[in-house]
DNA sequence: GGTCACACCTATTTTAAGCCCTTCAAA
DNA sequence: TTGAAGGGCTTAAAATAGGTGTGAC
């Protein structure tokens, strides 16, 4: 079975296990000629494929050069890597953002709290928004700073989940709106279990 | 008894076999012949990572043909890096990743081209570690390392095209000498028109190859093809940035091209560019070498004209130029394919033909022309408001009602202390 | 204290860059005043805290010791974020001048005194600063890396701006290809002078005026 | 194996320009 | 199939400090 041959960070594509086969398909399809390198315990470059295999591991003996390797031909390759670590911060709905300022309101400026009461934002989502309405609006993040609010998870728990409702509700009906053309559409409706 | 998992520690092979001619067992080492006895086995693991290190750069050094000149001085600094201070304590990550940035060192001192890209894919490293170990190397060993050459690198990087007429059509199929001396030239317009500095390498390389690829044999099923799809057919990744940097040449040929007496009334655009790509570079000199110089009295006039409300550099970048290209700019998109979208003040009109832009309203786009892209495309506002610091001398009475509204009442505090229970209870 | 050469503008009242540098007289200054964008200071509240009580009566304040072991506080005005220890040490940043920073660090302890701590005010200092400016012409960095080694690092693989280090005043700048320069940094032990006004923001100005006449000799092709 | 002296993660601020990643809208 | 747009990371500096990685002794 031909080995899944990209420049893909290893820790994304394990992440998508659902479209690990998809991905697996396209590959196979496309090929790239990049090697896949693994890093044997003892510091030995081991680089997978039939075609690529190259012995690294003597560390005596003449630099004999095999000129048929396509990719190392000229003594180089020139790979494009990037790793860093994928982040994204599903923008936040008008709604949303008034239940940021109700949250200000109610327990100041915790974001670790905060984030509590926002079962599917992170801490350091929290922060960003923070920042960013600083920036924007600051009379907004000085006037819910002022303006105390009893602090009352239930109340802001079941707001927050109705808020949340009718966000999903919305892009489902634009979604809906903008599939009914194309007839049967894609029963794609979304999967998205988003964590 | 297990085989040992480290390195021989004689020459570093891994190639160390189990010998069960003697009574005991014992494990020799292939390559060298050393008896690889326990004791030797216990090495400590400082010891075992540096033997670990020195095989990466073997095996680095191996798989990218290096001469043996390059593999000598990457042991020789590994040597003095592994156990220099600032090394010592560091974790285990970084100093796999040194191995990889001794090599690197050894490569620029010896003018050969390579990116940090490669080496980090091939010991499968962090690029911002291999980044910050790099940096930390150059300042603590206080070295001198000449930065990689892009025009070195263009032939590796063409070389990873597949393009032999074997593995692709005859008519997408190319020469890669002719495809890296043409990329070359493309490179350095790209490099003199500001779209090199700051950028990524890599996928400007992959822009230029395409563009190259495309103006050798400009007919019509290749100019189809687009930068994505030619990538495909040579079998390497696209990288993201290059589509950027290919509408960015593309628009530069462009203004170009224009420039050209006979290319005047043709249209130009992003996509057939590549037609005249050719008498473009033939006469790039003269054409840079005019753009330049009238950017240049722009520049002047400017410098002079808004001397008088400067300073600051917040308010006056309202002075002319700058922000005035910003208007026009659109205009030059607009000549070069999208006939409809950036419809400024000039030119506009027509859809057919608006190449020609006579000179007078050239004269008004020219320092614009060849400007870093940041500037072109200026960020809306950053930078705005300037001080307002001056009434705050930090001596100044705190009022006390200031300070109260930072702290809970009791009853804030009980109902606190009640919402954190429930906090933590369902989670 | 006028400016040298024929330049009218005067940026701040206060124009704080032309001060006891008589050396400048042929040379003539680039009349641009990088403008400052953060100040990270330190004071000592010389008394031991209760981080948890803290995080529990101030509205302002964050503690999650299993991330970090300060309490993170924040004021309106000046607009700042500090962190405070339960050693009683305590960092200020996100101000804008030196005097603001005093100011910020000054409500932080009595914010810290409102909740009942015998806290002091000693030691305070500037620690950081961060400056900004635009010599408003592109910059050729590769070119300006090869001429400056010793003092360079530009690695566009991962960074687009050249890095730097000056060594004269102390200072760390990042230049960018279109003119954009941030200095950073600040010289501790030097300046033995009073701890209260010591005026670092000059060497952030002198490196400025450092860098800026070698810029120059980089904006053409 | 414990101490020692580092490194270096978490976190805060702020600017610069590029890049990554996602979403959504025109071709 | 493209891009545009927007958010969040990269880099530098500096203090603060617990927990832990790391190697020498």
């Amino acid at each position: 079975e031909p080995e899944k041959v990209t420049l893909e960070s290893p820790e994304k594509a394990a992440e998508d296990d659902e479209e690990e086969l998809d991905n697996e398909e396209n590959v196979q399809e496309d090929q790239l000629l990049v090697p896949r390198v693994k890093v044997a315990e003892d510091g030995s470059i081991i680089i997978d494929e039939e075609s690529l295999t190259v012995e690294v591991q003597r560390t005596k003996g003449p630099n004999v050069v095999e000129e048929k390797d396509p990719i190392f031909e000229r003594g180089s390759m020139t790979t494009y890597s990037s790793f860093r670590k994928s982040s994204y911060t599903k923008p936040w709905s008008n709604k949303e953002t008034d239940m940021f300022f109700l949250a200000i309101s109610m327990v100041g400026t915790d974001f670790s709290m905060i984030g509590q009461l926002f079962p599917h934002r992170a801490r350091t989502e929290i922060k960003n928004k923070f920042k960013k309405e600083e920036r924007a609006n600051s009379w907004r993040i000085d006037k819910a700073f002022r303006e105390k609010k009893p602090f009352d998870i239930e109340f802001f728990s079941q707001l927050l989940e109705k808020v949340r409702a009718e966000d999903e509700k919305m892009m489902n009906s634009k979604i809906k709106s903008s599939k009914i053309k194309p007839a049967k559409g894609k029963p794609k409706a979304k999967k998205n279990s988003s964590k | 008894m297990m085989q040992p998992s480290g390195p021989c520690p004689e020459c570093g092979s891994s190639q160390i076999v189990e010998d069960s001619l003697y009574s005991q067992t014992q494990f020799v080492c292939e390559d060298c012949g050393a008896v690889v006895s326990e004791g030797l086995l216990t090495t400590t693991l400082s010891e075992e990572k540096h033997l670990n290190g020195l095989q990466r750069i073997r095996s680095l050094c191996r798989i990218l043909r290096f001469s043996s000149n390059i593999e000598e001085s990457s042991e020789v600094l590994f040597k003095k890096a592994y156990y220099h201070p600032a090394f010592l304590s560091t974790h285990t990550e970084k100093k796999e990743a040194l191995a990889g940035c001794c090599v690197l060192v050894a490569c620029r001192q010896n003018d050969w081209p390579i990116t940090m890209g490669t080496i980090s894919y091939l010991l499968q490293a962090n690029g911002e570690v291999m980044h910050k170990v790099y940096t930390e190397l150059i300042q603590k060993l206080h070295l001198e390392t000449p930065p990689t050459d892009l025009t070195q690198l263009i032939e590796s990087h063409c070389n990873s095209f597949n393009l032999s007429p074997s593995s692709c059509p005859d008519l997408f199929s190319e020469d890669t000498t002719r495809l890296a001396k043409r990329a070359s030239e493309l490179l350095e317009l790209a490099d003199e028109t500001w779209l090199v500095t700051g950028r990524q390498p890599v996928p400007i390389l992959t822009a230029v190859t395409y563009m190259s690829w495309l103006s050798l044999r400009p007919v019509v099923s290749r100019l189809n093809i687009s930068l994505i799809n030619f990538c495909k057919i040579a079998k390497v990744p696209v990288p993201a940035p290059a589509s950027k940097r290919l509408i960015e040449l593309q628009d530069v040929l462009c203004k170009l091209g224009q420039g050209l007496p006979w290319l005047r009334g043709v249209k130009l655009d992003r996509k057939s560019v590549a037609k005249y790509t050719e008498d473009i570079l033939k006469h790039r000199g003269i054409l840079l070498r005019q753009a330049m110089r009238k950017y240049e009295e722009e520049w002047e006039n400017e410098q002079k004209c808004s001397s008088v409300s400067l300073s600051d550099s917040e308010e006056d970048v309202q002075g002319p130029p700058l922000k005035k290209t910003k208007l026009d700019e659109p205009s030059e998109g607009a000549a070069s394919g999208d006939q409809d979208k950036g419809v400024s003040s000039n030119t506009s009109g027509h859809k057919g033909k608006e190449v020609v832009l006579n000179s007078e309203k050239k004269k008004s786009q020219c320092p614009s022309l060849f400007l870093p892209p940041c500037l072109q495309n200026p960020h809306p506002r950053r930078e705005r408001e300037v001080v307002a610091e001056l009434d705050v001398f930090g001596d100044e009475e705190i009022l006390d009602s200031e300070i109260d509204m930072y702290i809970r009442t009791p009853e804030e505090v009980q109902a606190l202390c009640q919402a954190q229970a429930k906090l933590t209870k369902s989670s | 204290m006028a400016l040298p050469g024929a330049s009218p503008f005067c940026p701040l009242p206060m124009t704080p860059m032309t001060p006891m540098t008589p050396m400048t007289p042929v040379s003539e200054s680039s009349g641009i005043v990088p403008q400052l964008q953060n100040i990270v200071s330190t004071v000592n509240l010389a008394c031991s805290l209760d981080l948890k009580s803290i995080a529990l009566r101030a509205r302002n304040a964050e503690y999650n010791p299993k991330r970090f072991a300060a309490v993170i506080m924040r004021i309106r005005e000046p607009r700042t974020t500090a962190l405070i220890f339960s050693s009683g040490k305590m960092v200020c940043t996100g101000a804008k001048s030196e005097e603001q920073s005093r100011l910020a660090a000054r409500k932080y302890a009595r914010v810290v005194q409102k909740l009942g701590f015998p806290a002091k005010f000693l030691d305070f200092k500037i620690q950081n600063m961060v400056g900004s400016c635009d010599v408003r012409f592109p910059i050729r960095l590769e070119g300006l890396v090869l001429t400056h080694q010793q003092f360079s690092s530009y690695e566009p693989e991962l960074f687009p701006g050249l890095i730097y280090r000056m060594v004269k005043p102390r200072i760390v700048l990042l230049i960018f290809v279109s003119g954009k320069v941030v200095l950073t940094g600040k010289q501790s032990h030097l300046s033995v002078c009073i701890p209260l006004g010591a005026k670092e923001r000059s060497e952030i100005y002198e490196a400025f005026e450092n860098i800026y006449p070698i810029l120059k000799g980089f904006k053409k092709v």
